[in-house]
RNA sequence: GGCGCCAUGGUGCAACGGUUAGCACGGCAGUCUUUCAAGCUGCAAAUCCGGGUUCGAUUCCCGGUGGCGCUACCA
């Protein structure tokens, strides 16, 4: 059956930053919607007080902005929403689907410590699905409660027969036996929801018809099915994605490096590019297409092409489709992210704003096919529009190891001076005629010419290097180097 | 440990019973050039292992191995 308005959501719980896996998620929520004609909602699961980092949310909200991700509704807080999962638990005790549960909270130490100190008791026993407290009389639960006023949690009685089942769209058809679910936690003693009854209640409230989420939400899927039923409400259509693994093949985290999204937009990278290459990350098209503008991104996705292996993060190529994205923009595109990045360095001029904006539009086009990142504009504007940058040593060794360069370079200077006009044909015409009276090699004069003007080999044509330099600063460059290239 | 998911070159994806196993990134080489980058051309590089099913398996089934996930009063 078709999919018409579906209402998906991107729930991410403020105890880090935006990372690369959570950007893809929002990432094919935000596609869905776009091409379905849905509603794509923000939740923020801060349920949990101890990680919980409300500071951060203004970096998700920030980055997701910067993605292009725009949401429709929200952002909603779990931390808001409260006596809505509480009534919830409570309805659910009272329906007998819950219990509850007066066990000490088993003190969690953390993935890391758990497995270091658990070589003992490799074969000791494991927890049981059933939690002592769900077989208790209903007089010896009202001594506990009323009586002795015991703290509890609430738990779900997790059926005992049978099996559940759900339709997921990635990993189709599922079926788990009930006698491998454990009497989970639903509302803590403190009175926060766990994640399962939070999440479950949410969807229901707000109307959720598509879970689009990580394929680590997999294995709990049943317990909200579970839930749903509980609950009396119709369970979404779920969509697992895989993980984003780093190099090592191990979830992606610190440790791998820069893995927030904001990390990537401080060091240059474009949103473009890391939308399109985070959408390669566990879908395709289905050909081998891989520029995917905006528009075809949204026309072409699909949950059908959403694959089940997880996908290890390649930064190698990340750059390659940043590389592309800085190739192909539109320059009044670009312009605004060049703006940002030479603010950020100190180097911005405002009359770049205005008058002599379209100079810069020329500068840009210039320097961009020998970019990678957008930090590299700044390498750049200091070497073309500052005098402040020095003369690198390989490139010296390279083009100034002539002892006719200082001689030929004065005469260069003094013949662009007195060039007729200043453009590209007059330029090379003053070079060219140089080089062909003193009888050397063209190519020996431009090399040299280069470093002067800019410091280092690798660089842009010289010609039109210089008509974007100006007149007065190249003639001026090349002078103040020649004490160097004698040097040399 | 239990339960589950996954398995195509180093990496991301194609091939959904029949192809010389395709594309891209990366690597290497060549080419162009005024340096560098880009571009172009070429090269190396993969179906995890073992059984089935089938005329025929990358593809379907079973087992193994490996990776990952869940197994928390985290999400």
């Amino acid at each position: 059956m078709p999919t018409v308005n579906p209402r998906v959501r991107f729930a991410p719980s403020p105890t880090g930053y935006l990372h690369i896996g959570g950007a893809r998620t929002a990432l094919f929520n935000w596609l869905f919607a776009r091409r379905y004609g849905g509603t794509l909602l923000l939740r923020i699961e801060d349920t949990d007080v101890e990680r919980n980092r409300p500071e951060l949310v203004e970096g998700i909200l920030h980055d997701l902005d910067w993605l292009g991700i725009a949401c429709d509704e929200g952002p909603y807080y779990q931390s808001q929403r409260l006596t809505l999962y509480r009534d919830a638990a409570e309805s659910l005790l009272a329906a007998g689907a819950c219990f509850p549960c007066f066990c000490p909270p088993a003190q969690y130490a953390g993935p890391e410590a758990r497995e270091g100190s658990e070589d003992a008791e490799d074969e000791g026993p494991r927890p049981r699905k059933d939690c002592p407290c769900r077989n208790l009389s209903a007089a010896e639960r009202e001594e506990k409660l009323r009586g002795k006023g015991l703290p509890y949690a609430i738990r779900f009685q997790a059926p005992r027969e049978g099996a559940i089942r759900f339709h997921d769209e990635v990993f189709g058809d599922r079926e788990v036996e009930n006698a491998e679910i454990e009497d989970f936690v639903v509302l803590r003693s403190t009175g926060l929801p766990t994640y399962q009854l939070s999440a479950v209640v949410d969807d229901i409230a707000m109307k959720i018809t598509h879970v689009i989420r990580g394929a680590d939400h997999l294995s709990n899927t049943p317990k909200q099915v579970l839930l749903y039923r509980a609950l009396g409400a119709a369970p979404p259509v779920f969509a697992h994605v895989p993980l984003i693994l780093g190099p090592d093949r191990t979830r992606l985290s610190k440790r791998h490096g820069a893995t927030s999204v904001g990390a990537y937009a401080e060091e240059g990278f474009l949103p473009e590019a890391v939308r399109n290459f985070l959408v390669l990350l566990g879908w395709s098209t289905g050909d081998d297409t891989e520029l995917l503008p905006t528009e075809e991104m949204v026309r072409r996705f699909s949950l059908g092409g959403v694959s089940r292996t997880n996908a290890v993060f390649d930064r190698a190529k990340l750059e390659w489709f940043n590389v592309q994205y800085l190739q192909q923009l539109p320059v009044d595109t670009l312009l605004p992210r060049v703006e940002a990045a030479l603010r950020q360095a100190g180097l911005w001029q405002e009359e770049w704003a205005g008058p002599q904006k379209a100079w810069l539009a020329r500068a840009v086009d210039l320097i961009r096919p020998r970019t990678r990142l957008l930090a590299d504009f700044t390498t750049w504007a200091r070497a073309f529009f500052t005098d402040d940058f020095d003369y690198e040593e390989p490139a010296r060794d390279k083009f100034w190891k002539d002892d006719r360069l200082p001689g030929l370079l004065e005469k260069l200077a003094a013949a662009l001076e007195a060039a007729p006009a200043w453009d590209h044909d007059s330029c090379e015409r003053a070079l060219r005629d140089l080089a062909a009276a003193e009888g050397v090699k063209a190519g020996l004069l431009i090399n040299a010419t280069r470093v002067a003007l800019v410091g280092r080999a690798v660089a842009p044509p010289l010609f039109e290097t210089m008509v974007v330099l100006g007149r007065d600063r190249v003639v001026r460059r090349i002078r103040q180097a020649l004490p160097s290239i004698a040097a040399c």
